[in-house]
RNA sequence: GGAAAGGUAGCUCAGCUGGUUAGAGCACGGCACUCAUAAUGCCGGGGUCGAGGGUUCGAGUCCCUCCCUUUCCA
């Protein structure tokens, strides 16, 4: 039985680069997908940029393009992604599509048809000076319960209260800085909470083994909340001006960009199936009479942050939306990767590069296998913690798998002209192989990988051990041993043939070459391949370089030179911790880092890239940082290219504190105007706290987040110092407010 | 504030519905071997399973309280 797999991963915003997070998705998915083509099956990997919505518009705005060029732009730069991680999607598409106009005002026009949609009027903040509505995040102003300045209404960070836009006092627009106005318009809305809804959602939650329990705890939760955590109804509409999908006979109307984004999927897939490559992959059927089969799983992989949408909205809509849209079979959700411990973000810009990665030249199949090696089948976060990276490459795939080929095929090259001959019971041999496939293909299925994982290397360990026990080595000194020779090195390779096929949805080009150049296949292994005895092999090259630890440095940092080109005294003050002179500069949680240095230059261009228009042609060459003076070997002269690329911006100093247990440094909580960040400054033996609140002074904006002992610094404010003692920390005239640009 | 997940050897993690002296890999120490990109094999040190109560003949595994971490609250 031929499962018929539609498989998805969520969309990615369109608005910046893949970050690891989409890449460790997209590994995920596909060895889930690459091991259903193994076993035969149909499958229809497809995703999509998610192109709409207010922030594309306004990045695009601000940089003077059009949406559509933003996003054309950022859709380029997929493939050396995709093709760089060997991930294997059949389609990439975009929902700026004309297929999700179409499909989109489809499905709106059927849930009208149900009844599930109705229009009542919002009171909402509008900008009067950027003529447009704000969404929360655009929107800051005094927390009503602590009175910080400065505040988002959804969170605030000195107090953690969560106030209603409305609540905030003098409120500003952090696009125009504008005083918001109320202001009313009617809006269109999704009837969530309407019983049949509830009823169907509930069904659809606790079907088995549809969702993961801890994903159903959740989506039940906010299906059966009371009171004020009551399901509510889902407003799908926003007004112009706004990147999206025309709502039909609502002038200046648009669907909210999450609803046309899950529709993506279904865009994504109808645009691969006109396109014809479906039919290429033997699928006779059409787009819409695929979608309706009842045998069409449709599965899409998402991390834990948009479960809402896709076990609520998602459902709901294809449910009503009627035939041939379908409701998913399964929604597979994941957690967040973190690096040595530490959040990663796109906005502060840490983490880990996927194209760095690809840069310093590391190998794509590293990371499939220590993901998949820590991935399982729950919704938990998954460190990336380089040490253990570089172990677990190094130790598990080449030393102990891809030796196994190369320790066996030499002495079956060199005395048997590439033979293979097994002495006793081949059928054993093959049953057992047997078994040890079924076991793996259920860990696969179940996405249960880091066991999939154990498993394998635990039978290359048995191999090994096999291998020593037998010492074939030995044998090889006397001729008359020649024939259990053939057969230990036989047995290894068999076993290395096995592990290759129960390896190959994570190591797909290792696997393919072993297929061909080690035995001879014309084409890659399919499942069934694992328990078929190999009869030759071809000498043996090597597969898989061990990891290099320069490669990691390499990719987390960061040439210390480049240092001198803002070589800060301030952040000179925290000692610097002993072993942080040996070992390299990579994060290490609890490790006091000295400080906010200058980052890599292409982190620093991947950071300001992330911040729209960061990279301003500077006005003048003005003098603008007052650097210590101890750098004897700054240079001369550095270009306006290099300036451009440190991001100072005013800030203020929203909130002073002392540390405790830190001798020299202050924890300040900066208003950078569309954002608040906190940056630990080496200044508390000339500032009091209380004096600092409030004023305004230079932060780097761009610098590369560090983890310190007492939390993440996000920046570093400048100031000046000389041969006397003294630290002076830069203000400028009045008249500047948070955010500006210093250039 | 409400909720969820997690807290097991130096590191990364396994431990199913409670059951003999708590496991693996890596790291570390020793030995062996030399076929293999110093790979592999054997032996070993190392954990009061976050803390404290409780249930039980018996708890890392169940219950309660607390602490810590992470996340979610459209």
């Amino acid at each position: 039985m031929i499962r018929k797999l539609f498989v998805t991963t969520a969309l990615p915003y369109a608005n910046g680069p893949f970050h690891i997070g989409h890449i460790m998705e997209y590994i995920q998915a596909d060895i889930w997908v690459r091991f259903q083509r193994m076993l035969g099956n149909e499958v229809h990997f497809v995703s999509a940029d998610d192109a709409h919505g207010a922030p594309i518009m306004l990045k695009a705005e601000a940089e003077g393009i059009t949406p559509q060029e933003l996003v054309a732009r950022i859709a380029a730069d997929r493939p050396q992604y995709l093709r760089g991680f060997h991930i294997s999607f059949d389609h990439w598409y975009s929902t700026d599509s004309a297929e999700n106009v179409a499909l989109s005002q489809d499905v709106y026009a059927r849930l009208k048809q149900a009844g599930l949609i109705y229009v009542k009027p919002v009171e909402q903040f509008y900008d009067p000076v950027k003529g447009m509505f704000l969404a929360d995040r655009y929107i800051k102003g005094e927390c009503p319960n602590c009175h910080a300045k400065d505040q988002y209404a959804d969170a605030c960070e000195v107090c953690s209260i969560v106030n209603a836009p409305a609540d905030l006092i003098e409120p500003y627009s952090t696009l125009s800085g504008a005083k918001p106005v109320l202001k009313t318009s009617d809006h269109f809305f999704f009837r969530l909470s309407a019983p049949q809804c509830v009823e169907f959602l509930s069904a659809w939650l606790e079907t088995p083994g549809r969702l993961q329990p801890q994903v159903v705890n959740k989506a039940r939760e906010w299906l059966t909340g009371k009171g004020d955590e009551a399901l509510g109804d889902w407003d799908i509409s926003r007004d112009a001006p706004y990147f999206g999908i025309p709502i039909p006979d609502a002038p200046g109307k648009y669907f909210y960009v999450w609803l046309d984004a899950p529709i993506g999927y279904l865009a994504s897939l109808k645009n691969y199936f006109d396109s014809g490559k479906a039919r290429a992959r033997g699928e006779t059927r059409g787009f819409e009479e695929f979608l309706a089969a009842p045998d069409t799983e449709q599965i899409h992989f998402i991390g834990k942050d948009i479960i809402y949408f896709h076990t609520l909205f998602w459902p709901a809509m294809l449910e009503f939306a009627g035939a041939p849209y379908k409701v998913p079979n399964n929604v597979y959700v994941h957690g967040f990767i973190t690096v040595s411990g530490e959040k990663m973000s796109k906005s502060r810009g840490t983490g880990i590069s996927p194209l760095r990665y690809l840069d310093v030249g590391m190998n794509p199949e590293w990371l499939r296998y220590y993901i998949a090696a820590k991935l399982n089948s729950n919704v938990e976060d998954l460190d990336f913690n380089p040490d253990d990276f570089i172990a677990r490459v190094n130790s598990d795939l080449v030393g102990k798998y891809v030796n196994i080929a190369s320790r066996a095929a030499n002495f079956i090259t060199k005395y048997f002209g590439g033979a293979l001959r097994y002495s006793g019971d081949e059928d054993l041999l093959a049953r057992e192989a047997r078994s040890l496939a079924a076991l793996a293909r259920e860990n696969y299925e179940a996405r249960e990988l880091g066991k999939a994982m154990r498993d394998v290397m635990a039978i290359a360990d048995r191999i090994n051990q096999e291998f020593d026990a037998r010492q074939p080595w030995i044998l090889a000194k006397d001729p008359a041993n020649s024939a259990e020779l053939q057969d230990v090195c036989s047995r290894a390779l068999q076993g290395f043939k096995l592990l290759t096929v129960l390896l190959a949805p994570v190591l797909p080009q290792v696997a393919e070459r072993v297929a061909k150049e080690l035995f001879g296949l014309d084409r890659p292994f399919q499942w069934s391949d694992a328990d078929v005895l190999p009869t030759r092999v071809s000498p043996y090259h090597h597969l898989l370089t061990r990891v290099d630890p320069k490669q990691l440095d390499a990719l987390f940092e960061i040439e210390k030179e480049s240092a001198k080109v803002n070589a800060e005294k301030p952040q000179s003050a925290p000692a610097k911790s002993a072993s942080g002179q040996t070992d390299s500069a990579r994060p290490t949680p609890g490790q006091p880092v000295t400080g906010l240095r200058a980052s890599d230059p292409s982190a620093t261009a991947q950071a300001a890239s992330a911040q729209p228009a960061s990279a301003r042609p500077a006005a003048g060459a003005s003098t603008t940082s007052a650097t210590s003076s101890d750098s004897a070997t700054a240079p001369a002269t550095i270009s306006i290219d290099e300036f451009k690329k440190i991001d100072l911006r005013i800030a203020r100093i929203v909130n002073a504190e002392h540390v405790e247990g830190a001798d020299k440094l202050l924890k300040l909580t900066l208003d950078l105007g569309t954002e608040t960040r906190t940056v630990f400054a080496g200044i508390k033996s000339v500032y009091d706290p209380a004096t600092l609140k409030d004023r305004l002074t230079v932060v780097v904006a761009n610098l590369a987040p560090r983890k310190m002992k007492f939390g993440v610094s996000q920046g570093m404010v400048l100031a000046a110092s000389g041969e006397a003692p003294g630290l002076f920390l830069l203000s400028p005239d009045a008249g500047a407010a948070p955010g500006m640009k210093i250039s």
